[in-house]
Order: C-alpha cells, then structure tokens, then sequence
DNA sequence: ATGCTAACGGCACTCCGTGCCACAGAGCAA
DNA sequence: TTGCTCTGTGGCACGGAGTGCCGTTAGCAT
C-alpha cells in the first residue's frame, strides 16, 4: 500500500497517516469485528508501528472517532461565547450544528461508527460518556441562565437533558438515513421542530390540570353566553 | 484482619468475601487514589487471591457498585412488569425507588462511590453508561405508550431523558446530603415535586399559547357573569 | 469413609497503554 | 558539504487488566 519511505514528517504526512490508521480500524472492525482486532493489526495494517498509532489516538476506542475531545471543546465555545440573553432554541440550534459539522468531514466513517456503536458495547459505553459530558455542558449554561429561580438547578438538569435527547434523535435519523450533507437541513428541522415542547418543562402539572379544569368551566359559560365573548 | 480459613463456600461465606473485597476497595481507593491500586492490591487486602476477585467482580470499575446489571435487571422488571395504563409520573417513581433501594444497602459505600465517581474519570464514565442504560430502557417503556402518535419516538426520547435528569438529580442532591435513608422520604418528594412537569413535554408551544389566550378570554367571560358559573 | 460439587487460587497468556531510548529524515547554519 | 538540532518514529520492555486452564480443597451427601 505505501512505501517505506518514513512519513508523518510533515503536517500533510500526519494527516496521511491518520487517514490510513482510520481506514485501516474501519475496515478491519468490520471485516473481523472489533474485539478481534488488535492495536497491532491496525497498525500494521496501515503500515506504522504500534507506538505510533498511540501517537495518534488515545487507545483502540478512539481509532475511528472525530476526535471526541476537540468536538466537546467546539461546543465548549459555542456555550462560552453565547449572549446570555440568546434563546435557548437557538443555543441549542448551534451547538447541534457544531456537532453535526463534525460528522460530515467523513460520512463514510460516520456511518460505520454509527453501525458499530450501535452493536459494541464497548463504543456504546464511550460514546454514552461523550453524551453525557455534553449533557453536562449544556446544564451548567442553562443553570447560569436559571440562576436564582426556584429549582433553577432542577430545571436546567431536566430542560438540558431533554435537549440533548432531541439532538441525538435528529443525529441518529440522520446518521441512520445515510448521513447525507444533503439531509442536513431537513434534519435540523426535525430538531426545531422538537426545540418548542422544552421551555414547557417549568411548568407543573397543578398548573396545567388547573388550567384545564377552569378551562373546561369556561367552555361551558361560553357555550351558554356566546353574544358574551369579548373581543 | 481474617483467618486464613476458606471462606466463600456457603452463601453466607461468599456475601463476607464481598464485602471484604468492597470494603477493601473503598479503603486503598481513598488512601491511594483510585489509578494507584490494583486489583492485586484490593485482592490481597481482602485476604483473596487475584483470580477469585474477577470471580466477585467483573472488573476494578465494579469493585465498589452494586452491581450495575442487577439494578438495571430490577428496573427493567419494574418496567416489563408495569400497567400500560400506569399514569406515567408513578412508573418513574417506582423505578426511581428501586434505584435508591439498592443505594440504601450500605449507604457508607453509597457516599464514598459518590464521591470517587466525581473525581476519577473511568467511574465517571462507567457511570455515565449505566444511566445510558436506564434511560434506554426508560425510552422503550414510553415508545410502546406513545406508538402510533405523531412523533412518538421522539417524544419518547425528550420524555424518559427528562425523567432521568430529574431522577439523577434527587439522587444526587440524596448522595451529596449523606444518603441517610430517613431522607430518603423528602427525597422522593423532591422527585415526585419534578415529575408532574415532565408529561407536559409531550405538548407543543402553540398548545399552550392557545390555551393560555382562551383561557383569558374565558377568565373575562367569567369575570362579568359570576352568577353563571357552573358546578 | 468415599465420591461429588463448587469455589479457590496459582499459572500463564493476550492485550492495552506507557516510559524510555536509539534512529532517521528535514531544516538550518557555517 | 558538513554538522547540528528538532521532531516523529518504532522497537523494547514493563505494569496492569482480564481470561482460560487446572490442580486443590472444603463442604456435603451417601
């Protein structure tokens, strides 16, 4: 496949050579699946040493992902130099796109990673603690913004999770429907579409059942007076 | 600290290795840090050999959990068990007091597994796809409810992250206050006060804002003709 | 007492991840 | 050209996790 002359020399030979240690993982995950593929199969079969593939990735779980630190750190600003007063669809609307951006650099390994995620424990594991670091991500901004309210902590818990539910159904469809640049507009509007239900979560259910009960009496006195209605 | 008998031969002799073996854990884990014992260590401590800890646990990372796949085992009862007519907040009440069911066993491990899961970042992620876990499974028990209803996956997905956020947050505010089981009552309450904002997640924006301007218009209705109210 | 069952624990192995270090190619300076 | 540094490489070896294998032994039934 490549020579023996040494690469990674320059920024263009790393690139090259990371391009190889992560075709080489996607093609043998899937040729013998991901527990019976070794470090040292992956790294020589992209043709380097396998010292070096632990210069590139962290360990084997890593070898086929966007680089999960530098994704959560884009949100990290996405987060840190958003206008307190941004609404918090709109919040979430760019920290989804952030995410989605990091997915498209490679479709063809964003679609396999979705496949084995989905079967390998231990990529399942992984990407839940990934989730879940952005789930922290997003509580802590909603808590600022939450500050001094009753049970602001509570509710930036519930309303971020809840946040993060909605973008990891819209990036699983898409994911799921190929993963197409193409779908990605659509797909956010799957996600706008799901943003409105969240600031609802404040509420209580008294309220809403007490809402309905005068609701319902109200109903009543209008269908009795209805020259009554006011404007 | 134990004879140099053998243990672990009835089931009283195994339940003692077990919790020799976990006090052990929780004893180096404090002393040395988490990354600087090793299972030899936490093994000879307990006066057991090396082999017989993987017998106990399925790794280091469970040496002080009660066992993840059995709670997920309980809840996924509750849940395969649970009337598909069950109002929603009472289902996530029952699978909620499972969970601080199986804290309460030794609420001193309960405080120091709280604590270490916040600073070391493999129990921290291991902790983060036991909640995966349950929040799948929580998702699924919802889907089944919501099947056939516009958007149901989705709002299953919104609906069971929520109530798991505000799950994981009276645990933790329990844990973080001693996880002394007479709290145990206030903390359910502090749940169950979280829970009844959760179903409204399943209503849009334009509901309420309907309802509200309805609502007001009725509000007026009733205000002029007082006397005809009804019931 | 004898045999059965199940748990123990030692041994050896694979694999992961890392520290150490010698080596080689690129770039620079004289 | 020669020599130097700088940086990535990769081989070596080590510690630790987790597992298969197997002889040993306690507890129990017959």
């Amino acid at each position: 496949m490549t020579s023996s002359t040494r690469r990674g020399r320059s920024p263009e030979g790393r690139a090259e050579v990371r391009r190889g240690l992560v075709a080489a993982a996607a093609r043998l995950f899937t040729e013998r699946g991901y527990d019976d593929t070794t470090v040292d199969d992956i790294a020589a079969a992209a043709g380097v040493g396998r010292r070096t593939f632990f210069r590139y990735f962290r360990g084997k779980e890593d070898a086929l992902s966007p680089d999960h630190g530098r994704g959560l750190a884009r949100i990290g600003e996405v987060f840190a130099g958003a206008h307190p007063d941004e609404p918090l669809p709109s919040l979430a609307l760019r920290a989804a796109e952030t995410v989605f951006g990091l997915y498209t650099e490679d479709p063809e390994v964003a679609r396999l990673r979705f496949a084995l995620v989905g079967t390998v424990p231990a990529l399942r594991d992984r990407e839940a603690a990934s989730v879940h670091h952005y789930r922290r991500l997003f509580t802590r901004e909603l808590a600022v913004r939450l500050a001094g309210q009753p049970d602001g902590e509570l509710r930036a818990a519930v309303t971020a999770a809840a946040l993060v539910a909605a973008h990891n159904q819209a990036l699983r469809r898409w994911l799921a429907d190929g993963a197409r640049e193409a779908d990605l507009p659509a797909c956010v509007d799957h996600f706008r579409r799901v943003a409105p239900m969240l600031p609802l979560a404040g509420a209580t259910e008294p309220d809403l059942a007490d809402l309905t009960r005068r609701l319902e009496r109200a109903a009543q006195v209008l269908e009795r007076n209805p020259d009554r209605q006011t404007g």
